[in-house]
DNA sequence: GCAAAAGTGTTTTACTTACACCCATGT
DNA sequence: ACATGGGTGTAAGTAAAACACTTTTGC
């Protein structure tokens, strides 16, 4: 006696207990966002699965029964850049009957903030991790462009009004630098004298007395975010605005 | 031949196809706010499952095969409070993984704004729904509390720059019943003048040209708000801020 | 000495805050 | 006429925006 796979999977149904009925896929998908040279990046891998074969697709994973959502995030962000503790922020499920070719798969889109040069690329399990600008982005696989934009709209959003843009900096940044990522993200035009002014005035930046290093001009100081002193102060009316 | 629960649960995961064996019961709760003479409220259930039977609850209900999140948060608010077309936002998922006494249970938590005045509360299923001021609510059943707190965190959010104070409003309100609003769901004290100076200047209101009744002072004038206007102007660079 | 980017203050303008009295209605 | 809440403007202070030149380094 044989039986084909739709009858199958009638009789697991049928075998399922009631609070199983409503059971469904659920994963993660994670937005890696890198900064590089004037250049917002996002870490994408190359997709395999059918109607989507080769373009870019975020990277995610199933959550598992013995994980929250947010410990599965920081598996993935560990296992494709080799760190624990970074920035991650969940910003909304996604869940159209049809996203997904395989079936309904509900996901919990993340955003996280790496700095590039602390990342070790782990191109792991045949995927090729990549960082990707995000102005290059076009489409991408699944409902995964509107995850990205979503994410997108979300950090913007946040680095206006919490200090996470020193997330995607080396620990040691200059001014320049830091106006530069602000301007790149939020696609805007800073003034240099004003701006300076404005992190001097909230305080938070700690000059570490160094200069930079081989560049063909005048060096520019070096500061470091000052996480102690902005914690203190978050809980006592002061407000990060830039 | 006979066999015991858990013999059949691991006869029935073996059975089970590999992609479904990340399935997660999945649940959205709706913290559903009303406004209400000077008191923000919400809306709960007594919960009759076991540890935290007779304590407040949220409303929720599992994610169907055949609908978003968002359609199952507007299935349960059309039948808590009889009405479509009712401001929802999505704010985080709950994903703990005690957090439910039934077994793993993912939830993603909504919140809501209704016109207290304009729902039909359908004492359905034999549920007692009410209204109950956030305030007076210490403690509630699961991760309830933490669910509520966080949704009214974000709503306070919201309303400082959005202008969704008015879902929580009847359609025509008096100056002051929009200030209090803000005062009451903020905990701040605000200005008279300057608030009715900055609601002037942000020119999103019409003057509908009528007068409070039965009140035993001089009647208020009504306004109500002027979505299309406001609609218009937040794509020019128009920033509501309250 | 010149190219290239770093660094630095002042003035103007817009917004925010603080504040007190008269007005319209019901009783 | 009085009690109750409704309604209005101005002045001072603070934050934002606009703007140009000097300094340091490498080549």
């Amino acid at each position: 006696m044989s039986i084909n796979m739709s009858e199958k999977n009638e009789i697991i149904k049928a075998l399922i207990p009631l609070e199983e009925k409503h059971k469904t896929n659920l994963t993660v998908d994670c937005v890696i966002f890198g900064y590089d040279q004037g250049d917002l990046k996002v870490l994408t891998i190359e997709c395999d699965m059918d109607p989507f074969l080769g373009m870019y697709s975020l990277i995610g994973d199933f959550v598992k029964e013995t994980e929250t959502t947010n410990q599965a995030a920081k598996r993935i962000l560990k296992f494709c850049t080799g760190n624990d503790d970074i920035f991650l922020e969940e910003v909304q499920s996604f869940s159209e009957i049809n996203r997904h070719p395989y079936g309904r798969v509900i996901t919990i889109a993340y955003y996280s903030l790496v700095q590039i040069g602390k990342t070790k690329m782990t191109d792991n399990a045949g995927k090729h991790l990549q960082w990707t600008s995000v102005n290059n982005i076009k489409e991408m696989a699944f409902d995964h462009k509107q995850i990205l934009d979503l994410c997108l709209f979300s950090l913007r959003r946040s680095l206006r009004d919490s200090p996470i843009g020193f997330e995607l900096l080396p620990k040691k940044f200059s001014l320049k630098q830091l106006q530069t990522l602000y301007e790149v993200v939020l696609d805007i035009e800073l003034d240099k004298r004003n701006f300076r002014r404005k992190l001097r005035t909230m305080d938070i930046l700690i000059d570490v007395d160094e200069l930079q290093q081989e560049v063909s001009h005048r060096p520019a100081k070096l500061y470091k975010f000052n996480v102690k002193y902005y914690e203190s102060k978050k809980y006592n009316g002061f407000k990060f605005d830039l």
